[in-house]
RNA sequence: GUGGUUGUAGCUCAGCUGGUUAGAGCAUCAGAUUGUGGUUCUGAGGGUCGCCGGUUCGAACCCGGUCAUCCACCCCA
């Protein structure tokens, strides 16, 4: 029997653990409702279509497919052969595997919107906090199981809704404390924008892939990228003006606008940033447009965002979104556009805990510890500890007669301030002995007495 | 998927150029102390040195493989 062992880039969580993610969770979710969002829940697997070629080639492959029963039945013999054929030429295959673990709450929901698109009225909002599955290789703030906590609307257009996205990414992070993240905003339009103005709109990919590195390996390691994705340079030097854009949201604004503001997509993204900015002029949410944000999930298609943890902690993204035109078309309902947001609640919880900035008093012992001093003695005691449970006070009891030395240093571990204590003596008196560990007091209280006690 | 790091007690780690019986701190358990904890003292238990193979008179240590881990790249929350 070998020592037990979770698979790679999974993890347990220990009771302090999970109070820390519940505070998390817990403030994400009611800012959620607060705006008007309304929960979904979404299978932990969907049918392999429903996911594949979502998320571009790279996300295909960090798909976590799940193999077939019945694989042995041998009337299907040809066809799981031929299937694995399929699989080892690096395709999938359906044969082998026709479900798959979810990969992001996004597109789920789009299956969902048009599953149920004659029921629902638009427009529809929405959150869902779930745990999703990629088969990366885990690494720091990487992991194959996470949470993702997504809010997002579909059936409306108006960028009212990218605006109030933006104040709630404001609300949770400040109600978590985690004041010193930076919200970064872009638009797809400009991106287009640029590729055009390079003279060709199919390079949009490769040149959003290798500028979107610019603060991670500098201009010049993206330029030999950019030559080596056979970008002309004349091309190049138009991508080195935009990456020189930065700046207060108007002053990029007024360069973006000489830049691109003749070409249409230009001009159409830097209207709506500009609109999208009339909506938080009285809001107290901070922003940074960042001409060089790309994200890579391909189906998004207006304003993007991405918040990144403050830069103390190294963590990368804590959070992105962005507005899709036409998601749930994947899955044949057109005409419903949408937006949304997400949070990274396993990377929020990693820079939280490196910035000490969970309260102290997230840990909920129960009040008051009984001590155990025998059957007969226990008997009573009992009968009060329900007494306590049933006023809404956390207690607990000793499960069986020990030294008082135990019973005190198990109180004592478990953060536990006050012990009561019934034994024999007391037993005879009716009474009961009430200790607060932290002053040391002590003192005796008759049954009723002891019920009706105010713990500090 | 590619490259590197590290695997020794429940945890954090020592362990000399290869040499008798592999250590420490914390934690656990017991006692000092049979109805009053935190501190202290004493003692005990706990290890196939990740696993498999090789070199050697002899391997925790050297070599090869393998698994796990963490980090970086790719990509991403």
């Amino acid at each position: 029997m070998s020592k037990p062992s979770l698979p790679a880039g999974t993890r347990d969580f220990g009771p302090d653990v999970v109070r820390k993610r519940n505070h998390i969770l817990d403030t994400i979710r009611s800012a959620f409702q607060r705006y008007g969002y309304q929960p979904l829940e979404t299978p932990a697997f969907e049918n392999m279509e429903t996911l594949m070629g979502k998320y571009g080639e790279e996300g295909d492959k960090l798909i976590f497919k799940i193999l077939n029963n019945g694989l042995d039945n041998p009337e299907k013999e040809a066809k799981v052969r031929a299937g694995f054929e399929t699989v080892l030429q690096g395709k999938s295959s359906t044969d082998i595997t026709e479900r798959a673990l979810k990969y992001d709450l996004t597109i789920p929901f789009a299956r969902y919107v048009a599953m149920n698109h004659g029921q629902l009225t638009f427009p529809f909002k929405r959150y869902q906090i779930q745990p999703v599955w990629r088969a990366d290789r885990p690494q720091k703030g990487r992991y194959r199981e996470f949470y993702q906590c997504d809010a997002d609307v579909v059936g409306s257009r108006s960028l009212l809704y990218e605006a109030e996205l933006a104040c709630l990414y404001h609300e949770v992070f400040t109600n978590l404390g985690l004041t010193g993240y930076t919200l970064l905003v872009n638009h797809r339009s400009l991106l287009l924008a640029l590729a055009d103005r390079c003279g060709n709109q199919d390079w949009l990919v490769p040149i959003t892939v290798a500028i979107d590195k610019l603060d991670k390996i500098g201009l010049e390691k993206v330029k030999t990228e950019l030559t080596q994705k056979q970008i002309p340079s004349a091309a190049i030097e138009q991508i080195e003006k935009y990456l020189s854009v930065e700046g207060t949201a108007d002053s990029v604004l007024e360069q973006l606008n000489a830049l691109l503001g003749e070409i249409p997509e230009g001009a159409a993204g830097i209207g709506a940033l500009r609109e999208w900015m009339g909506y938080l002029a009285d809001q107290p949410v901070s922003f940074r447009i960042d001409p060089t944000l790309a994200r890579g999930l391909n189906y998004y298609t207006g304003m993007i965002f991405e918040v990144k943890a403050p830069a103390t902690v190294s963590m990368g993204s804590i959070g992105g979104g962005g507005r899709y035109d036409d998601l749930t078309g994947l899955f044949g309902v057109s005409d419903v556009p949408g937006v949304g947001i997400s949070f990274g609640v396993d990377r929020i919880y990693d820079v939280m805990e490196a910035l000490e900035l969970f309260p102290s008093d997230i840990a909920q012992p129960p009040r008051i510890l009984f001590f155990n001093l025998g059957i007969t003695e226990g008997k009573v005691t009992f009968g009060l500890l329900q007494e306590l449970r049933k006023k809404g006070i956390a207690a607990d009891m000793y499960p069986e007669s020990a030294k008082f030395d135990k019973q005190f240093k198990y109180a004592e571990k478990r953060g536990i301030t006050y012990v009561a204590i019934l034994g024999e003596s007391e037993l005879k008196t009716q009474t009961i002995q009430l200790k607060n560990l932290s002053t040391g007091t002590q003192s005796t209280l008759s049954h009723t007495d002891f019920l009706n006690i105010e713990l500090s």
